[in-house]
DNA sequence: CAGCGTGTTGAGGA
DNA sequence: TTCCTCAACACGCT
């Protein structure tokens, strides 16, 4: 489910209810989420304290802990945050973790493929975190420019699709908005990265920036069967012009989208208008 | 029944 | 060492 875009805004809305209030109690249903922590030390760092602040660092969700210490959550394919307001009724399958507050509202955090991890930091640890400090800044981080991605591409041997799903290349793209960066930047996915030159380069940059910044308005995509919260779905779902459209028409010249693997990714290309090179 | 998937990582090869 | 590819993770859906 989470690309940039999905992480910002599960950030938003998680900021409008969980945060400034106390922990009561930190239930976890499946101990290998867990990657860093346990269930004991999970509780010991929650109970009595509160999340005041919640950031992004690429698809990475940062709760920041009212005693100074970091919970950093990863959604992978298919974790999901559920708000249950006091006294609602709910259903624990798939619930992997369950944030009960001191007013009896909770947070459930949902994961059926049980890819989604935690860990729980000390400022220290979360400076240091390798996990995230390799990631590269985002598309829309103020000094991202293209000349550094460059740097970085023409010297790589990888299809250009793989280069910008590397998060150490750039971070918040994921399989659907590569998708959408390249057919918007006409540029075929298999291109490989040394090949393209810097004005590619600020083109591919320059729509991440506009693709990403237009899907976080819109709240993200919702494929199959996202939503953030129960009640609600990605409106970025609508602006799709490649990925997912197999066998469909290409709205700028008519010809038929092909779906092909790169890499072992589902990729959607119209090939008149991504010509390879 | 087989194949597929919004993400990442570690193993293994070059 | 570095760079790259791919299987694996687990489960529901087509």
């Amino acid at each position: 489910m989470p690309e940039l875009p999905e992480v910002a805004t599960v950030i938003t809305e998680l900021k409008s209810c969980v945060l400034n209030k106390p922990v009561k109690q930190v239930k976890v249903h499946l101990d290998k989420v867990l990657k860093n922590t346990n269930v004991k030390q999970l509780n010991d760092a929650l109970v009595n304290h509160s999340f005041v602040d919640i950031k992004r660092r690429g698809k990475y969700i940062i709760f920041c802990l009212s005693n100074g210490l970091f919970l950093v959550s990863h959604l992978r394919m298919e974790g999901k945050y559920f708000f249950e307001a006091k006294g609602s009724q709910f259903d624990l399958n798939h619930v992997l973790v369950e944030f009960l507050f001191q007013d009896c509202d909770q947070l459930n955090y949902h994961d059926t493929r049980q890819f989604g991890t935690f860990h729980l930091f000390n400022r220290y640890q979360f400076e240091n975190a390798r996990e995230l400090n390799k990631l590269a800044l985002d598309p829309l981080d103020q000094e991202f420019n293209h000349q550094a991605i460059f740097n970085k591409g023409h010297k790589s041997n990888k299809k250009i699709k793989t280069f910008i799903l590397d998060q150490t290349n750039i971070s918040g793209i994921g399989n659907i908005y590569a998708d959408e960066i390249l057919f918007a930047s006409k540029i075929h996915p298999e291109t490989l990265a040394k090949n393209l030159n810097l004005s590619q380069y600020q083109l591919i940059c320059q729509n991440a920036t506009d693709i990403l910044k237009k899907a976080v308005e819109m709240k993200g995509t919702t494929i199959g069967t996202f939503t953030f919260k129960k009640d609600h779905t990605g409106g970025y779902q609508h602006f799709l012009k490649i990925h997912g459209k197999k066998g469909k028409q290409c709205q700028s010249c008519n010809t038929t989208i092909i779906k092909k693997k790169i890499n072992g990714r589902g990729s959607y290309i119209c090939e008149k208008c991504q010509i390879q090179r």
